[in-house]
DNA sequence: CCTCGTTAGTTGACTCGACAACTATACCCG
DNA sequence: CGGGTATAGTTGTCGAGTCAACTAACGAGG
């Protein structure tokens, strides 16, 4: 046939993407819930934060807070502007480069983060941390990591992940 | 202290579910990307289409078809919806249960299922299945299994995958 | 056989993310 | 040092998902 025949999955490698896409399909929106409930904001949200207090100065460049987040700057831009009118973050200038932005934790989002992240590790660990054995877990590293040198050859997220 | 310490993630812990979040974070965009250049729809609207497909007569009740896609019922009915308005599904009364609704592919929405499918499997090998080791695969069954009986512990969705 | 609670599905308002177009600064090269 | 290109970010519009409110049909009990 001229069009290349299009090597259908196995059954084995069939049932394991069907899981995937399942868990890849629920896992945001429970993540989501659950911060949303006790600290009223999303993931991302949260994440943003916690890249942010997890740095030195507590400040990023945008586009490295994009990275850390996996996010475009587009995306990053406008979840920044919500914040910074919630006045957990700020807007400033970046001495050494006149295009870019820095973002700067504020105390009331440091507050928030520290309030949140029990709730949000504790879901974390109720949902998939304390449901794996640590060989598993060292899987999942393993795993992800070759998923992600796929979807991201330029390595630019993977790069900060100690 | 009163409140429960937080039992924070260890350092493998934490490398694990951040590239495990990172995943979760691009794989959707990466599907729906594929799809919308290659067949003009998002990967929800693929995996709808596909169940349906699959399906003796083409033929399913919102409500399966809703376990069987991750989604919620909303959600699955806006999605219908368009896609009923691109002639590629139809909503029929149940005879059997009046407030039950089965949604049928047509002609034109089979077509359009076989025609995406080789891209959208190409893809799932290009990004995850051929970056994988037969054992790796496995692992992923297994692993995602496990986190799916935490994320949905009714076991909803994951009853129909083969 | 009528009422109450439950299940199935739809709809509308609101929020969030994607994409494209745009602005502004920095860097390179002749 | 003037012009062109690449980089950093912002903004507007639009499509898609969530939640809550609603309608309609089934089914169990008195």
């Amino acid at each position: 046939m001229s069009t290349a025949d299009p090597h259908w999955l196995t059954p084995a490698e069939r049932s394991a993407w069907l899981r995937l896409l399942a868990v890849v399909e629920l896992l945001p929106g429970a993540l989501d819930g659950q911060l949303r409930r006790e600290a009223s904001f999303t993931h991302f949200e949260y994440q943003t934060l916690a890249m942010l207090s997890e740095n030195p100065g507590r400040t990023l460049q945008m586009s490295a807070l994009a990275d850390r987040t996996n996010a475009t700057l587009p995306r990053l831009s406008h979840v920044i502007t919500r914040l910074a009118d919630r006045g957990l973050v700020e807007r400033r200038a970046c001495p050494e480069d006149g295009r870019a932005t820095n973002v700067v934790l504020t105390d009331a989002g440091w507050d928030a983060v520290v309030a949140a992240a029990p709730g949000h590790v504790a879901t974390a660990r109720a949902v998939v941390v304390d449901a794996l054995t640590a060989e598993q877990i060292e899987q999942v590293a393993e795993i992800s990591e070759a998923i992600l040198t796929r979807l991201d050859p330029d390595g630019r997220m993977t790069g900060q992940l100690d």
